[in-house]
DNA sequence: TGTCGATCCTTGCATGAGCAACTATAGAGG
DNA sequence: CCTCTATAGTTGCTCATGCAAGGATCGACA
């Protein structure tokens, strides 16, 4: 293992750095978690890419791509939601395959109240890390390869994660 | 949704970002999983921190730490990776509670053909996105974040991900 | 209109991970 | 030396996820 090059280790070193630092924020956002007890990061997830579309609505498929998850997985996700009461299921008129994922009055008081403790908690991490322009920095680089990823990647492209922006907003 | 400030969605695109960035580089890696059958990115990222630790080798609670995994999750991919037969255990000689994980010659071999594909992938991914210096600076400013993750967690020092160098080398 | 392939979502099944409880050992203090 | 607490690792259990298969619907084409 002490042949790499330079590169290969500076590399290495990027890419792992990269997954250190999303494994770290996804540990830091689990501590949210306590403070809304039956509801995980991923259910959080998918919430808050309601709670920032447009009607609070979207896509299974959309919101699959959105939250990193499989249709599958995001079939399961969005039946514990509705159980929970906080999303409902609408059928779209248009494609009677298809299906809306709908935040519920409930569901909206509840991520009225948890998206700005999650801002807190963001700006809390980050505002004493970075200075403005080195946060657009990070951003403009992290933009270009999350670009690249789901480009080559193919079919997933709008996809986002936790706290991400609408696409609208996004890109 | 609509009174965010822009500061609030911009830190939440970043965070965003972030997150997919990582989540499309683990859908990428996991097309080496297609080459490599029977090892998942989770084991793979464990034997490559091995095959990256002098003597092959780490305690169980460090590998974890490395691999972001809880100590059982650590035990079981171990265990797995015992039955294929890349890992070996050895008893702490200090402190008889412990225990190393060991690469076997044959994860040895396998690591050394695996990693140079590994390494292959990733520059393919990388080198034509970014210049030297926007990769420096990618890596700097993650550094920064991820320091900061895990020192503010606490207990999780020197956690690294996949193709993540030694703590040694990185820090 | 009827058929065929494609698409959207859901379900069966297997797997991997975390939490909590447990065992064995280490180290401190009387 | 004995006890008591802390630590390293493992195990039982539960749950979330992906893959592959299935059902429903759409759209195209004869």
């Amino acid at each position: 293992m002490g042949q790499l090059s330079t590169t290969d280790e500076d590399r290495l070193t990027t890419v792992g750095l990269l997954m250190e630092s999303a494994a770290g924020l996804r540990r830091e956002f689990q501590r949210r978690t306590d403070a809304e007890p039956g509801l995980s990061n991923q259910s959080f997830d998918v919430l808050i890419r309601l709670a920032r579309s447009p009607g609070s609505e979207l896509r299974m498929s959309e919101l699959a791509a959105q939250a990193s998850l499989t249709p599958s997985g995001l079939t399961r996700s969005v039946d514990r939601l509705q159980e929970q009461g906080l999303v409902a299921r609408r059928v779209c008129p248009e494609d009677r395959r298809g299906a809306f994922a709908v935040l519920t009055p409930e569901g909206q008081e509840l991520m009225d109240r948890a998206i700005p403790e999650h801002l807190a908690h963001i700006d809390e991490m980050l505002s004493s890390l970075f200075t403005a322009d080195e946060e657009a920095t990070l951003s403009l680089l992290l933009r270009r390869l999350r670009d690249h990823l789901f480009e080559v990647g193919g079919d997933c492209a709008l996809v986002q994660d936790d706290g991400g922006p609408c696409p609208s907003a996004d890109d």
